[in-house]
DNA sequence: ACCATTTTGTGCACGTGTTCACAATCGGGC
DNA sequence: GCCCGATTGTGAACACGTGCACAAAATGGT
């Protein structure tokens, strides 16, 4: 008999060090959040069930997380916080610089402007951009307003890696083909559609209405709790 | 010998119609506004290759993802547009109205008055609130502001049933802390703080930091193709 | 009436993520 | 030097989500 005992153990492309879960890469900011709270507080070691509490995770699931970028950590003491924030920062590329361009000032682009962690810790936002003339020149949380048509100069010149994109919907492919074009390749959109990328571009969605729509499903779900149908 | 055929298949709590996966209610929305545009653009029926196309999934992902809430759907044609778009809507429990309550009139709460999709499709936002006497009176569009003390009354009035939080952090426990003691069963996060609240409470958290940070991270993989470490 | 074509709905296998439980390991007291 | 309590790191089982591939079913042409 040929034996099934299953394939499943070889090493697909996982094991390698330096390969971080997707999952686990979306919680590393919340971590890093937290221990730079408790850092400021003047705490040194955190233990994961501490740690995982103020984070809003279970201590295994934070323990798994952390053991993926390595074995930071001391058995029956818990994890230096100073030690940890570097090495979780360094884990997202925080170590280095990012410049970002916001298109769109809208409401939107406005609040996104002056938004603590824009222009902090590892990201710089070089310009704000829009298609009205009427807003060009403005200076918003201490950036200036250009036009909509500098974009390809200004990317070029900052070397913009991340764009922002904060227009009507109507735009937003647009704008979007514009810096995909002159070579950013990491774009986060605010505008709600779903945008068109080549391969190696990847994109990140914050859309609010749908956010809105999630909740009011599970609002429904709660109301018909002991009904029939 | 005893059977070890695997125990897998007893329908522990799913195979009951009206459960909905979490992953296929987050992509609802999305078929949902795809099909709200082609129903303006006069199409009257669609496929799942090209329904799927324009809302940036597989084909056999959104099948399974409507296959969920019911046999909509004729085979060798596809799928009616107006009347995937209502029982999409009627799944998400966009039929009935709630009313929302945005607390904090900073940049973001003000984008967050004037989005397209908080007034529209089942949800009402009934009032802004804010600490600052400053702010209070004055009008952003079409809803008048209110001080943050009047909460408890707001939400009574109205019957409240999700909450909206664009506050600094700091005040931003505090604010979820009143509006779960009123009754508000569903919050909308957008302070970068991890939000403790009761079981049956439900928080979905946006936060615009993070997400930059996870472009980073990518963006930092990128950068070091080809190298050894 | 029948067949070819189209497209849905879904069983199945696979991969990813989560949770449990425990061995490995550290610091400290005596 | 040794034992004990504390806490990490991880193997293994389980749950969840995804994609393939195909049977089921509907339309339209002849």
């Amino acid at each position: 008999m040929v034996p099934l005992v299953s394939v499943t153990s070889l090493p697909s492309r996982s094991a390698r060090r330096g390969t971080i879960p997707e999952a686990t890469v979306a919680r590393l900011p919340v971590y890093l959040r937290v221990l730079t709270g408790f850092a400021e507080s003047g705490v040194a070691t955190v233990s994961s069930e501490t740690l995982a509490q103020a984070a809003g995770v279970g201590p295994a699931k934070l323990r798994k997380d952390l053991s993926h970028l390595g074995s930071y950590g001391t058995r029956g003491v818990g994890y230096d916080v100073e030690f940890l924030v570097y090495q979780i920062s360094r884990a997202l590329g925080l170590t280095q610089h990012y410049s970002v361009v916001i298109v769109g000032v809208g409401n939107l682009g406005h609040a996104l402007a002056g938004y603590a962690g824009f222009g902090s810790r590892g990201f710089g936002v070089v310009a704000l951009l829009d298609a009205d003339p009427a807003r060009v020149g403005e200076t918003i949380a201490g950036i200036e307003v250009r036009h909509v048509d500098d974009l390809e100069a200004i990317v070029a010149e900052h070397e913009v890696s991340i764009g922002v994109i904060a227009t009507p919907a109507s735009a937003a492919q647009d704008v979007c083909d514009r810096l995909v074009a002159c070579g950013v390749t990491s774009v986060l959109n605010f505008a709600p559609v779903v945008l068109n990328v080549p391969e190696q571009v990847d994109v990140r969605k914050v859309d609010l209405s749908i956010e809105l729509q999630i909740l009011a499903f599970h609002e429904q779900r709660k109301a018909l709790v002991g009904t029939g149908s």
